[in-house]
DNA sequence: CAGAATCCATACAGATACTG
DNA sequence: CAGTATCTGTATGGATTCTG
């Protein structure tokens, strides 16, 4: 069967590891980790500098429903990681260049296993929502 | 070498599936999903009942610094995707038990792998972050 | 072009008190 | 025991205006 026991094993591991009931929360790497992707505009980015550099300009007409501030914020907190290189030409007017570093195209794969796994099972995930929300507006 | 480049190809297909320059941002699949796992407690739930069910009670003493408020709504965000199943046993008083669904099961591998990927990387982020904190602080 | 700065609304999350 | 209800502070994120 399909019964991911190495799986599960891997995170009890890493479950001790973490210490999970002491107080290192904040510095776990995992969660850190999850910070980062998990804020409304990461993923997109490295999704999008996956395929190419880009300058801000194009990554701003790429993801059109995107605030000027807030590609400006995840870029620089995706720099701040180490997962994109930021990039000034010195030309007139000036062009900033954004590219993955090694490190974050070494996220691409986990993250393509996660965007795997959403593509899968949406439908479930969404059945289980119509099941969830008719039975709470039945009470 | 180490090239993630099938796992770039799928990314972009996914890209290009979810129609990334549309306005479908919302609805997306993989935007679903990371707003369940991205949020503070989600992870650490799946992963703590990886281990076997627990009952509500023992959560919240498996996981000393999380609020009553947060565990209930996210047992039950987890429970409305399906993730978790949400067990009254009717006895005096109520005890309740949660434990992981097959899809939510299914979804420890995916989160295995990120987890892999945090502790592997953790330490390159860090240097990246003083790094770059450093230069800020010259500056 | 590539941003910084400011203002503002809402979402998220903790503390506390109460209930079947 | 397993929650709900309320109140409140903080973080997130958008709109707008301004700059080298």
């Amino acid at each position: 069967m399909k019964r991911p026991a190495n799986a599960s094993r891997g995170i009890q591991d890493v479950l001790r590891a973490q210490n999970i009931s002491g107080q290192s929360l904040s510095e776990c790497p995992v969660r850190q980790v999850l910070d980062q992707i998990g804020d409304k505009w990461s993923t997109l980015m490295l999704l999008s500098l996956s395929e190419k550099p880009y300058r801000f300009g194009e990554l701003r007409r790429l993801i059109p429903d995107i605030s000027q501030r807030m590609l400006t914020q995840t870029l620089r907190d995706l720099q701040r990681n180490g997962l994109i290189l930021r990039t000034v030409f010195p030309t007139q007017p000036p062009s900033v260049e954004y590219r993955l570093t090694p490190l974050g195209e070494s996220l691409l794969e986990p993250l393509g296993t996660l965007v795997r796994w959403a593509e899968t099972h949406y439908g479930r995930i969404q059945s289980a929502r119509r099941h969830f929300d008719g039975k709470a507006d039945a009470a």
